[in-house]
DNA sequence: GTGAAAGCGCTAACAC
DNA sequence: GTGTTAGCGCTTTCAC
């Protein structure tokens, strides 16, 4: 109910010291006495002193903020990237400010001038698949605010990248596949515009050249967001051609599950028939029937590593030196259920 | 690279007016001269100035960020209430912080004390389960921090709160139950601590009586998390026995999928033996085989509506005005599928 | 319409 | 060890 919030000048006064002493106090300096300190301390703690940190950000310009954007947040990848970034910045006295661009460049601008205006010290971002421009993040950069880009990245800004290894996941997983004896394994893939995807194409191809499997046009289905609609949709387009695939490496789970329900509602036998793989391995993916295989991406381990590369930075900023970027490749991981493998208590 | 941010000094000297000549223009105020305030807006355009909030923020103890506290973002109720929260705040001007409890109460008074280093200007909070002390709420509004509640909140504050309808969602979505012919409705609950987990329960007792159905203590099996898990084990326990349910009411939707698998392993129909419904809509539910029947709740209007009652208690507080604390009851729905309607088709 | 002066709360630099 | 002085960048009040 203290209308008025204490502020040192109030325990000065109180006390009969000076506004500097009471701070230095406060903020357990060497050059004061011990039993001034505990007087300060006493005092403070008996009215609820609270540091006011409006003023403090203003003396150090700095807010101990550290902002996150991102396309969606209803996203398992996206979620637990979050998670790892809370987690890791709060351990080192950050907090975080969050917002989503929804995949628009138009939102994502918002978003950075929101953050400027609350005066963020560094900025952690995937991009939108929208943003070819990344002016609004050079203008950051331009203001001494550094930035740090996960999983969708761009090579048009200088900065410190965290992605994972989506060629090599691909490759194993498209491996996978050839290892159960599959050998017309299709792709469902993206308008391979962001860097992901394309990625995940190129590992794709990779692996069946390594195991001489030819690379036909009809096996690979592009489709815009690589949804579950477009996964179904996809499906039946393939399995109603004359050489139809024996498994389907999907660039997304959502894709996948789409794929799932396609050859469920076709009567096609999972593995037997068409195996499925997904990619990210959402948690519905445990859930449907049969079980998806799919690739793991390191999300929490991104997230934890892109609030480590940024409050370097921001310390290296603070003591005006200069920084080196560079691009960190995570590892993912096969994580491999029934849609590959089959069900072995049957 | 300008090292040094301009400041409201610098446009000043190269016009050779005074510093606050050149504020007023910039913030539009009335008393000065149109001719002058185009020379300094296309200077300050020319150096690319940009107001330093830290001093606006400093001047004003505003700080136009809003601080959100949830139990969990991997989890589909709240992130897609963060979502609503977001997009609302933004069209008001506000940044929004972020933090997750995960349900751990020491983690949750960590999240405030982050926050009030911060400076937020309002909280909206959904309470971890292991809450029961609220002091640390308290504290903020003692320091005129306005704090909204979000469907886990707690009678010990006095705030504005936001809840949806549980009891009349467990009502409906049981009696739907009993309309499609089942007589027999256990039900799988949590430990009864949240508020949310009781309301439903009781709507789910409620709905029993009103059809005149004997209420059985064997049809009812609290667990701990409502997990998939525990939905798993309950449903098994439930269907061992001599006196079986011909359906189940699950308080969460991962504890439906969890029974959904158990009467699959034990070759029970669904929902011809066994319909099943669930409690939040996850988007896992549409996925599972039968897609389950689920109680749509308002997340994204919850996210909403509270960033409408807190920016009003902010606006109210700067003016020194007294707040209204109100609950805010919004409705559920339901959403039919084939965990208890069947498949149309076959 | 414009400038001079004051102050938001805190801390660093300088005296003594 | 402690007090005095000054300043972070901006806005508001009061002169003229």
């Amino acid at each position: 109910m203290s209308k008025h919030n204490i502020r040192l000048k109030d325990i000065a006064k109180e006390l009969g010291l000076s506004v500097p002493s009471v701070s230095r106090a406060l903020n357990n300096k060497p050059d004061i006495s011990e039993s001034t300190k505990k007087k300060v301390f006493e005092l403070a703690e008996k009215l609820h002193y609270q540091r006011n940190e409006f003023a403090v950000n203003f003396k150090n310009q700095q807010s101990f903020i550290i902002g996150v954007i991102i396309p969606q947040i209803v996203h398992h990848f996206f979620s637990n990237v979050i998670n790892g970034i809370i987690t890791e910045a709060e351990k080192a006295g950050y907090g975080i400010m969050l917002y989503q661009s929804n995949e628009s460049y138009q939102s994502e601008l918002r978003g950075v001038q929101t953050f400027q205006r609350s005066m963020i010290d560094g900025l952690i971002i995937s991009l939108s698949d929208s943003t070819t421009n990344v002016d609004h993040l050079r203008s950051l950069q331009n203001h001494n605010v550094p930035v740090v880009m996960i999983d969708k990245v761009s090579n048009a800004l200088e900065t410190a990248k965290i992605i994972c290894d989506d060629f090599k996941g691909a490759f194993e997983a498209t491996e996978h596949l050839v290892q159960i004896g599959k050998t017309k394994i299709a792709h469902i893939t993206g308008s391979l515009e962001p860097h992901t995807t394309k990625e995940r194409y190129r590992g794709y191809k990779a692996a069946l050249k390594q195991h001489n499997l030819e690379l036909k046009d009809q096996f690979i289905k592009k489709c815009n967001l690589v949804s579950q609609d477009d996964g179904f949709n996809a499906t039946l387009e393939l399995m109603k051609q004359h050489d139809k695939p024996n498994a389907i490496f999907c660039a997304t789970d959502p894709a996948a599950i789409g794929a799932i329900k396609a050859l469920k509602k076709l009567n096609i036998k999972i593995p037997e028939d068409v195996a499925v793989m997904g990619f990210s391995d959402w948690n519905m993916s445990s859930v449907i029937d049969p079980p998806l295989s799919s690739v793991i991406q390191p999300d929490q381990e991104m997230g934890k590593k892109a609030v480590q590369l940024i409050i370097n930075e921001i310390e290296l900023s603070k003591q005006n030196k200069p920084v080196q970027y560079k691009t960190h490749v995570m590892e993912t991981s096969l994580i491999l259920r029934e849609s590959t493998l089959g069900n072995k208590n049957e």
